[in-house]
DNA sequence: GTCTATATAATGATAGAC
DNA sequence: GTCTATCATTATATAGAC
């Protein structure tokens, strides 16, 4: 839409390097993947991938700018409502169109990218302000800690993200992990409804281990 | 213990160079990090690592056994009592001594290695036979899923470890994490303990999204 | 825009002296 | 056991033809 230059070779070559190195940065990591490999399984030359991206980390940087576009842009304003984990099941949901994009997005939480630690702490901040509105709509519990509350829910989020071919595996699949994921969606809502606990013994036990904080009872037990 | 030719040099070069190994491979990734890193951080010429472990392979198999070897040695059954998440909870209480080896565990499965992917098998066996006995017991809630319940929980377990800068991160805090991840007990517990929700209504809408399961309402609602 | 050919640097690994 | 020196391979990146 602005680049109106290369609106049409923007679907050709340099678009299926950008493909190529988000798939295989995403399957075996940035690291492990050499731009030789990009330019093969995009079909051109490695002197092609230089020419339009520069470098391999500009090249990166143009798979954090896609990955993050292409999100936001296929599910507008999909990290402001609901939790982030069931905007995740959503684009699982999707997953076979989206799973290039979605395994890279992995990586760039894991190898720690600067894109990829901005991308955290919007999640986090995003995360706290919907707790925190459903805790005044009173759909959601009180916490002793919401800012910590916060980030251990964000954190479960990106679960099936970081771990999608874990969870597939540990239920004998060995391919399409798509179907693992959806499974997940019933055992953690009743996780995140009624615990995982019958009583509050364990609970009690930490408390009075960490050593009785200023504010012992700020949960309301129902 | 068994081999006796080198039962006192093993404390000087080699176990220096695994150390860095361990150190680098956890802090930067496995393929990011060059065998001439590892021996400028031992000490050490490049070609003794490859005397000592044979092959860049051959030295991360052997930081695979070493961490393996020393989390189960100094936390003998470590993963067999608990849940997943107390015995992690339990290890970075300890943080400083086994940092390197937990940085390397999170690369040996985000990473996918052979060794990363064993670990993952059994810690979601031992976790759902450990959750299996607590209910028996009835201190765990049923589950309409247990298999895929006992998955979650272990991936949940796995969080501190996986994202245990990014916690420390959203905390503000900038280099030790410690505090941070101690500070996920009260919250994770009060989850695991209240769960998240005030009532039945999410997971409900969820449950005839989900186009009611042939076993609707197996969970006891005390 | 795309290529071949090449420069330059870094990598994993070896040979052989001490 | 440990080193220096070196090899062979692969890496990123450039130059210049088409």
């Amino acid at each position: 839409m602005l680049n109106m230059r290369s609106a049409s070779s923007d679907r050709h070559a340099r678009a299926r390097i950008r493909d190529s190195a988000l798939e295989l940065f995403g399957a075996r990591g940035i690291a492990a993947t050499s731009i030789r490999s990009i330019a093969e399984h995009a079909g051109v030359s490695a002197a092609l991938v230089i020419h339009h991206f520069g470098s391999k980390d500009g090249l990166q940087r143009a798979c954090d700018d896609y990955v993050l576009g292409e999100l936001m842009g296929r599910n507008a304003g999909a990290l402001d409502d609901a939790d982030l984990s069931g905007t995740i099941q959503r684009w699982i949901a999707d997953l076979d169109s989206f799973r290039p994009a979605f395994d890279y997005l992995a990586r760039m939480i894991t190898e720690g990218t600067a894109e990829g630690l901005t991308l955290w702490d919007g999640l986090v901040d995003r995360t706290e302000a919907m707790i925190s509105t459903a805790v005044e709509a009173g759909v959601m519990r009180d916490s002793s800690d919401p800012r910590m509350r916060a980030i251990v829910i964000a954190a479960y989020g990106l679960v099936p993200l970081l771990l999608e071919r874990h969870i597939g595996r540990a239920l004998g699949e060995s391919g399409l992990t798509a179907d693992a994921v959806r499974r997940m969606t019933l055992p953690t809502l009743e996780l995140y409804t009624h615990g995982l606990y019958t009583d509050d013994s364990t609970l009690a036990a930490a408390r009075s281990a960490l050593d009785a904080p200023a504010t012992p009872d700020k949960d309301p037990t129902p």
